[in-house]
DNA sequence: AATTAATATGTGTATTTTCACATATGTTTA
DNA sequence: TAAACATATGTGAAAATACACATATTAATT
């Protein structure tokens, strides 16, 4: 259910394509949501039909046509409701990679290292196109007033990568004396 | 398809119960995976099934009857195949207070305050038990062979909290300073 | 004395999420 | 010159996950 207000919450700032709001969940909405293109368009479906969002139809030559989301009054109020009335739910997270490494010692040390080396890139590069897209959206962290959501979550992406990333080099550094012995 | 994996890592260390695999979740899985008791009763009647696992029943009188699920030496074989071959998924997380978060430009200062407030504290909670667990499983930073994962993940977590508490502070710091204009 | 928590395992159903696929064109890169 | 990527929106089906409920006893708490 909650897909739905995250959909709205972008709406609410700016009408969209479901494939401008597939890129937004790429670039902000990434550092505490995860959602596939499919999953989108068909809340969107929905969310029209519950007249929660309205579309208007962009004939294109060049390229597919496309359909442009506007927020409704409905739809903001039911918003509202959600955000000030309903019960924050406890997180969810999936991690593919931690799961690996409460199994480590099933593996050879150097293989749980390489894993581990692995993750650290892959945040060392999503901490960098973060820090990217502050310092392009927020120039000396000046932000403004719909903006603060997004500068308060991405700062939150980004130390949530430092922190992968000193943990990262932490836990390697643990295996390497392990290995030593 | 993860979860089953999560499960045979758990089974690999101790035959356990369906209800002991979900206490075990709660207390360290948490650092990088959810998921609901019923999913876990599920998972493991599919995972004998496919001879993955096998169960004894054994019989209470005071409380309800037990099944005790071990691992295969196929379940195991299956395990470090997953592990040393299978593609490395994404991380997929949801959290609605962030999300909360990426919307506080709709509500008042103090309402935002507050819910960051709440959050400090849950995390605060989790921090505390999550040291408390390290103190107890490993006296002055050591851990046996097959703790090692566990050693890693729960550091994570509590690196993860930390970082989590001190952006509260720094988002509930930022809106105070809102708030005085 | 009554309620809540802990112990223990599930089913039926609904919702959420992913996967594979479908379509069509323009631009950029190797 | 071919492949890949960006643009753009979906469907059908499967898998994963959650919700409500069911059952039954003991121990601890209010």
């Amino acid at each position: 259910m909650a897909l739905r207000y995250a959909l709205l919450g972008l709406l609410a700032k700016n009408e969209a394509t479901g494939y401008e709001l597939t890129q937004q969940f790429k670039e902000t909405v990434i550092h505490f949501w995860t959602a596939h293109h499919t999953q989108i368009y068909r809340e969107l479906l929905k969310m029209e039909e519950e007249r929660l969002a309205e579309s208007k139809v962009i004939q294109q030559t060049d390229y597919p046509d496309k359909k442009i989301y506007k927020i409704t009054d409905k739809g903001f109020e039911q918003l509202l409701e959600w955000m000030l009335n309903k019960p924050v739910n406890v997180p969810k997270l999936k991690d593919d990679l931690l799961l690996r490494v409460s199994m480590f010692h099933f593996i050879p040390v150097e293989q749980a290292i390489a894993f581990l080396e692995k993750s650290k890139e892959h945040h060392q590069m999503g901490l960098r196109m973060t820090k990217e897209w502050q310092d392009e959206h927020f120039p000396n962290g000046t932000f403004k007033e719909d903006e603060l959501g997004e500068y308060l979550t991405s700062e939150f992406g980004i130390r949530y990568m430092e922190s992968w990333l000193s943990w990262c080099e932490w836990a390697i550094d643990v295996l390497r004396k392990k290995g030593e012995f």
